[in-house]
DNA sequence: ATGGTTGCTTAGCAA
């Protein structure tokens, strides 16, 4: 079974291009981030012709959520359902092949200190309770997503240039932490220990280019699943090319 | 050098 995440950063804008690489990388799922668009506008029709069944969160402008698969879906889930009133579309889940999948959508949090920073913790705070109410930690599940958190300055390219910044501060790799001491792992890091290896790259000053990117973008496992991974990795030739995302694809294969 | 790019929406915000 292959699992994928992408930030594709409009699906709209980005719709051509994610048809030729699903037909190329036939992947089992696809969870995307950034939809950029509601339900009313996500192209289900061009990704059904191709052979994938798409549960939407969508919203107007901003962020969105989906999670594709080429066997039926069952149990979807948007947001947390935590009574907490939260307009922004950043959660959705979805039992596919007998695992549990969460596409997520981390906040970026902008700038420390600013009311989108304590956004980002708290919602990292209410992703752990979730978990805690809703999952255990021995049923087969991922959390597949942008995090918008580098786990360590192994995973900056720069780290002097982000020491302390939204997606390094010690603050937000805690709350990773803690959602992680929950029952997951790291299915990159656990697989290639020292490996460095981006999966986002800004667009401005030819970040790409020069590789100056982070690992941001991450796929948590159980361990009925982690102990059933044998590869994870980043599909970098996708950031390559004419409009492309600003984030990789990140996959996961499971033996079945 | 207070820069640079992209997307959504239309000049300003978010990333």
């Amino acid at each position: 079974m292959k699992v994928v995440t992408w930030n594709v950063n409009s699906i709209r804008t980005r719709l051509e291009r994610a048809l030729r690489w699903l037909e190329r990388e036939a992947p089992d799922v696809l969870c995307l981030q950034e939809l950029k668009c509601t339900e009313e506008q996500f192209p289900f029709e061009s990704l059904s012709e191709v052979g994938y069944t798409s549960s939407v969160h969508g919203q107007k402008t901003y962020n969105g959520v989906a999670i594709l698969s080429r066997s039926e879906p069952s149990d979807v889930e948007r947001g947390f359902g935590d009574g907490v009133e939260d307009e922004q579309a950043r959660m959705i889940s979805a039992r596919v092949a007998g695992v549990r999948i969460l596409s997520l959508y981390v906040p970026n949090g902008s700038e420390v200190g600013s009311e989108k920073y304590a956004y980002k913790l708290e919602w990292m705070q209410r992703l752990r309770e979730y978990l805690e109410r809703a999952c255990q930690p021995s049923e087969p599940l991922l959390l597949c997503g942008d995090f918008n958190v580098a786990p360590d300055d192994l995973d900056v390219a720069q780290p002097e240039n982000w020491n302390e910044t939204v997606l390094c501060h010690s603050e937000v790799r805690a709350a990773l932490a803690r959602i992680l001491d929950w029952g997951l792992v790291d299915s990159f890091r656990q697989r290639h220990p020292q490996e460095v290896a981006y999966t986002w790259w800004d667009y401005r000053n030819l970040g790409f280019p020069r590789n100056e990117g982070l690992r941001i973008d991450h796929i948590l496992a159980t361990e009925p699943l982690s102990r059933r991974c044998v590869d994870v990795a980043i599909d970098r030739n996708e950031r390559k090319g004419k409009k492309p995302s600003d984030h990789a694809p990140l996959y996961i294969i499971l033996e079945d």
